[in-house]
DNA sequence: CCCTGATTCGC
DNA sequence: GCGAATCAGG
């Protein structure tokens, strides 16, 4: 199984959504657990609660945790030449804010032309223009001035044809049904979409699936119909 | 024991 | 990039 767009797009609403790695495992099929979580830290979206919090006491000694004895592979020769691959720092640092929110955005959206104004930078800065045309590069410049424009034209992107009119997860707002219609992962995945009961996150009928009235008890019945969860609701 | 997510590291 | 193995807390 590979990650695509799809199970990229499911994975991450599962896993912001709260649902467990098990059971976004377990929805996705073909993976496990831990491909969930791998690929769940790759995207970079991590840091739900999660049992194993980081000792942020003063000791920042977490110290080696795998030293030997791995039956894959081989084992090391000598492990005294074991250089940190990371650089721990134990002080705190200012927030170097590395990774900005970002997006999936839907396919190959448009990327942006080559801005004909050099705004960005109000420097006085001087420079000359070359031979050509080029803007030569001063001597303190450490790096071009001008990214070099991408001789390509973008051709819009062509989705699936029967998902035309679909409600794609990122078609998803506050007005539109999100009741989930068939499996994530599946080809013709999407949302229900209908206008919402107003105050709700579904449609007047898809309320009618997700809230139940509370039965009196011992005449309990319900296993209750959550999204993702149930056999294919449809 | 079961569950959970985090991390490592060979592939 | 992927994910099994492992770690570690609940």
């Amino acid at each position: 199984m590979s990650w695509t767009e799809e199970r990229i797009a499911t994975l991450t609403k599962m896993w912001e959504g709260g649902n467990t790695a098990s059971q976004i495992a377990e929805e996705l099929g073909g993976v496990s657990r831990n491909a969930v979580i791998g690929k769940a830290h790759r995207l970079g979206l991590k840091s739900r609660p999660s049992p194993v919090k980081a000792n942020d006491k003063k000791k920042a000694k977490p110290a080696a945790k795998k030293p030997a004895a791995k039956p894959k592979a081989a084992a090391k020769p000598a492990p005294k030449a074991a250089a940190p691959k990371k650089a721990a720092a134990p002080s705190p640092e200012p927030a170097p804010a590395p990774a900005a929110a970002r997006k999936p955005a839907t396919g190959p959206v448009n990327q942006s032309q080559p801005m004909p104004d050099g705004n960005k930078s109000d420097l006085p800065k001087i420079v000359s223009v070359g031979p050509g045309g080029f803007l030569r590069q001063g001597p303190g410049d450490q790096q071009p001035p001008i990214p070099p424009a991408p001789p390509r034209r973008l051709v819009p992107a062509k989705p699936l044809p029967e998902m035309a009119e679909k409600t794609s997860l990122l078609d998803l707002n506050d007005r539109v049904c999100r009741w989930p219609m068939g499996h994530p992962g599946e080809a013709d995945f999407h949302f229900c979409g209908e206008k919402v009961n107003p105050g709700f996150p579904y449609c007047v009928e898809h309320c009618g699936r997700a809230y139940q009235a509370q039965l009196p008890r011992g005449a309990r019945r319900p296993p209750p119909p959550l999204p993702f969860g149930g056999p294919r609701v449809r």
